[in-house]
RNA sequence: GGGCGGUUAGCUCAGCGGUAGAGCACUACGUUGACAUCGUAGUGGCCACUGGUUCGAUCCCAGUACCGCCCA
């Protein structure tokens, strides 16, 4: 059966995986031939998710690092999974309940809904698996783990427990992220923030008493540029309905504007008159003074950086809103706790952060209002009091032509960085609430030091400084989710609210001896049970096989983007569990972006579906495009031109083989390295060895850039360029033995073109593999070669042909600068070549003749006039086109290259006329230099006398 | 505001002490017995700017400008 045209990728690709599979051929393990081990832990895709070029780009890595190892025999695994995404998921099955018309979440109760997730995760959970398959993805599919698995489950609760147990975790309040929307705190990484038009208001905070003060304004050069009285300080916000709950007015302690009221109070300019709460005008190194007025509202309670301020000056903070961002309806009447919080500014009543949180100071009139109602509200009430700042606007009445001055509150439009829930695409609200914590202070030392020490590298190391500045100021990790999907919270309490932590009920029942008890109805962040991926995938707290073979594993890829989230945890989690760094090396790649490096969304349209592009071009072009742009750093800009790019790499590598089909060469099971006496064959065959030297440095550092640039050079470059089309007389010819030893050597070369691209395009290598009967292994399997340029490369031979190779280049140009028509064969002289080039010439004559089209070749005393000039080393060729050839053009061909070769001369000669450069420069790079001026000048003599004779005729 | 990067051919990016590379795009020619998803040849760069170190700087150092990303 013919070879089709071109590799059917469509219709091969799960023809081939289901072959891999039905071997077992990524079983753990698999094609094992030494004892030592090699372990890649997938980033667990959200378990709700489907395949974008992200994943694409990240398991492509992978694979290509985990074929490429279980190739060389090491013993591998590759481990897949999928984390349980709370609120994702949790969103997706209650989406789906509201479509199917079934009752909510909570009618439905906790054990109905969770029953009502795991049915769909049993339906619709494997979706990932089954594109990630599609990439070509050589995971170990039979282990495939899940954070929510009854064993996974069992560790996190345990590794909860002890934590608790050695204080590294804790209950308390802070501030956290916090959907509205979800009614959940949310971690970092769920938050996006998104520049969006705001507003910035001002207000005029009175001071207490009608006290007033000389407020005085100075530019640069401290030449006053504003004096006035002022009863009132002046504070900008964007966020006038936190207001309510401000706590302290702060000035920077360099300010000299405000120095005389320091420490005096300051009226907050909303609510009922007769309750209006005083607060004080502090210090702190905070604000900014060229910013606004320079005088911050502090309000703890729902602003990250006033919460580090009130922290550091033991000001109240005050929750002034609910769980769905509304405001706060519970509490006493205003008045009693506007009363409280006064006694409290004055500093005649106490406070702990319990009889703070229990405070409501929203007013009357603003509770139970959504916060942005509740924001329009405020501003109106305050404009309406007189109390916002003004500026003096003339406008002309269209009608009378009269001028009117009229005073409008200042409103500058500002574009803000606003949080939103990834999910849910409402407003984060910063919010004080009770959660648990990783105490992170404790147990980030010696996540520090394995890095610190290199036990773990961070690659690229850029992405260690960022690591360090992380961890070194780090903050205590929220870890409780009030979800119902998810690990829940192993801690009971009893009616007095202590705490009782325990893997079981039963056991917190132990503690509690006839106490009621009620268990913490939140969950875990799911990023704590990933934290324990490494161990908890491999059988943790079990003392398994897997646990000892690969663990600690070798590498964990993954995006710049979750180091922090996912890499620095999983460092902590790992050493504070099991004393162990988790991975020797962390590759952190770029991440993925359209061509024009934008961010690729949905709403913006410019989505990549990598399975869209798997359908088109087959998963194979797209996985040799990502190998290809995966340079370390940066963003990886990714074109569909590019990926059409490499689609047709893989046909010419398929047409390779067409083209050995087509001179009836049979791949047998094994085609063997020859040991050739062609220079032709000696020379692929070094050109082989180091290809493979430059792809097993490549994948060794991590530059998979490197190993398909290298391999694309040498399969076109090289392979299909060179060596096929010089192998074609020989094929066609009579010389027996010669054409024999090409053969062997074409079926090695082309062999090793598969097996060396195969951790990159695994299926169009393996489907070729598979063409020669009775292969032994499948390609997946097929031993990694170990030769080395060394033994490979043949000095002579790699000359002769770099030779060869430079002269037909040199032929084809000057041909087709001077017109010679490309079917024409022209005759050759040969004028004063040396030994080495006559030699070098007679060996491959029919090469040359060939590829530079070539009718005759015949020694000459010299050249003759009006005759193309090819200078090369060790001879001058000669093409005689007496007539044909328009002298002027050769004469400007020549000059051309003789400019370009004298500025290069000129500037080696300049080196080594510098004694300097002859004594500090290494000596090679000095022997170097002195090679290349020799043969450059040599060339200019050859050039120059070729201008000469091109003077003569005219 | 703090941190981390980047600025090299029209585009996307490698290179990172010895005088600049790739792919794509572009131009011209071409159905040469594998391949038009191709072949052959070619065009294209004061390597952001300014100083410094060096015999020598795209590469190292300092500063400037602009652009990203992360954290506030």
């Amino acid at each position: 059966m013919p070879m089709e045209k071109t590799f059917n990728a469509a219709e091969a690709e799960a023809r081939i995986s289901a072959k891999w599979e039905a071997i077992g051929a990524f079983r753990a393990g698999a094609n094992a031939s030494r004892d030592e081990t090699f372990c890649i832990m997938i980033p667990p895709p959200n378990v709700t998710g489907s395949l974008h070029v992200g994943h694409a780009f990240n398991n492509t890595i992978q694979d290509i690092l985990i074929r490429w190892k279980r190739m060389q025999g090491f013993d591998t695994l590759w481990q897949p999974g999928q984390d349980h995404a709370g609120i994702a998921t949790q969103l997706v099955v209650e989406r789906q309940m509201a479509a199917a018309g079934l009752p909510k979440r909570t009618d439905m109760g906790r054990p109905a809904f969770l029953e009502k997730v795991w049915e769909w995760k049993e339906e619709s959970g494997g979706t990932i698996i089954n594109q990630l398959k599609r990439l070509g993805a050589s995971c170990d599919w039979d282990r495939n783990a899940f954070t929510m698995d009854a064993g996974f489950h069992d560790a996190v609760i345990k590794v909860f427990v002890e934590m608790y147990n050695k204080g590294q975790i804790y209950r308390g309040k802070r501030l956290v992220n916090w959907d509205p929307h979800f009614e959940t705190a949310i971690s970092d990484l769920e938050v996006e923030n998104i520049e969006v038009a705001g507003h910035m208001w001002h207000f005029k905070y009175p001071l207490a008493g009608g006290e007033t003060y000389e407020y005085v304004e100075r530019d640069e050069d401290g030449n006053v540029t504003l004096r006035e009285t002022r009863d009132y300080i002046s504070i900008a916000t964007t966020r006038p309905e936190t207001m309510l709950g401000d706590g302290a007015v702060a000035v920077h302690p360099s300010d000299e504007r405000y120095a005389s009221i320091i420490g005096k109070l300051c009226e907050i300019p909303v609510g009922p008159k007769a309750q209006r709460r005083l607060i004080p005008i502090i210090t702190d190194e905070y604000p900014d003074k060229n910013f606004g007025s320079g005088a911050v509202k502090i309000t703890g309670a729902h602003d990250f950086n006033d919460y580090q301020v009130a922290k550091r000056n033991n000001i109240p903070m005050y929750s002034l809103m609910d769980t769905k961002g509304a405001m706060r309806a519970d509490g006493r009447p205003y008045a009693d706790e506007a009363a409280t919080a006064q006694a409290i500014a004055n500093g005649t009543e106490s406070f702990d952060e319990a009889k703070i949180a229990a405070m409501n100071l929203v007013p009357e009139e603003y509770r139970g209002l959504d916060r942005f109602e509740a924001r329009k509200r405020v501003i109106a009430d305050i404009t309406h009091e007189g109390l916002a700042v003004t500026k003096l606007v003339k406008s002309i009445d269209p009608e009378t032509n009269s001028e009117h001055l009229q005073l409008i509150p200042v409103v500058e439009d500002k574009p803000i960085m606003q949080p939103f829930g990834d999910r849910s695409g409402v407003v984060i609200e910063p919010m004080l609430t009770d959660q648990w914590f990783v105490d992170t202070a404790k147990i980030v030392g010696p996540a520090l030091d394995a890095v610190r020490e290199g036990r773990t590298k961070i690659m690229p190391e850029s992405g260690e400084k960022v690591y360090f500045h992380w961890l070194e100021n780090i903050e205590p990790w929220c870890i409780s989710r009030q979800l119902w999907w998810g690990h829940q919270i192993p801690v009971w309490f009893d009616e007095d609210g202590n705490q009782y932590c325990a893997p079981t009920e039963a056991e917190a029942q132990a503690m509690a001896l006839g106490k009621q008890l009620t268990r913490d109805p939140d969950v875990l962040d799911t990023w704590f049970s990933s934290g324990l991926w490494p161990i908890g995938t491999l059988g943790w707290p079990s003392n398994t096989l897997e646990l000892n073979k690969y663990f600690p594993t070798n590498t964990l890829v993954t995006g710049q983007d979750i180091l922090f989230f996912w890499v620095a945890r999983m460092m902590m989690m790992q050493l504070a569990v099991v004393g162990k760094e988790p991975f020797g090396t962390v590759y952190l790649h770029q991440l993925v972006r359209d061509e024009k490096g934008e961010k690729m969304s949905k709403t913006r349209g410019n989505v990549i579906d990598p399975l869209v592009i798997i359908d088109e071009y087959g998963a194979d072009a797209l996985r040799f495009t990502m190998a290809q742009m995966a340079a370390l750093g940066g963003v990886l800009k990714l074109s569909e031109d590019r990926i059409k790019g490499y689609r047709n790499f893989g046909t010419k590598l398929w047409n390779s083989f067409s083209f050995a089909e087509h001179y009836e060469i049979k791949f047998e099971a094994e085609n063997p390295r020859p040991t050739p006496t062609n220079t032709l064959n000696k020379w692929i065959i070094g050109e082989t060895g180091k290809v493979l030297e430059e792809v097993d440095a490549a994948l060794t550092t991590y530059r998979f850039n490197d190993a398909a640039n290298a391999l694309y050079a040498f399969v076109w470059g090289k392979v299909c360029d060179w060596f096929v089309e010089f192998s074609k007389p020989i094929l066609q010819g009579d010389d027996a033995a010669a054409k024999a030893e090409t053969e062997a050597t074409l079926k090695w070369v082309l062999d090793q073109c598969l097996i060396l691209l195969h951790p990159i395009m695994p299926f169009i290598t393996e489907e070729l593999w598979a063409m020669a009967p009775d292969r032994p292994k499948m390609l997946a399997h097929t031993d990694w070669p170990t030769y080395t340029a060394a033994e490979l490369v043949d000095d002579a031979a790699m000359r002769e042909m770099t030779w060869v190779i430079g002269l037909i280049d040199d032929i084809r140009s000057a041909r087709a600068q001077m017109h010679v028509p490309a079917g024409l064969k022209v005759d050759l002289l040969m004028v004063g070549l040396d030994d080495t080039a006559k030699a070098a010439f007679a060996a491959n004559e029919t090469l040359i003749f060939r590829l530079a089209r070539i009718e005759t070749a015949n020694t000459a005393s010299e050249v003759p006039k009006g005759a193309i000039t090819v200078a090369a080393e060790g001879a001058v060729f000669a093409i005689p086109l007496a007539g044909l050839i328009d002298v002027d053009e050769e004469k400007s061909r020549l000059s051309k290259a003789l400019e370009k070769l004298e500025k290069d001369m000129g500037g080696l000669r300049g080196r080594l006329n510098n004694p300097k450069f002859v004594e500090s420069a290494k000596p090679e790079v000095v022997e170097e230099t002195r090679e290349k001026l020799v043969l450059g000048e040599d060339e200019i003599s050859k050039i120059k006398a070729a201008l000469v004779r091109l003077a003569e005729v005219g």
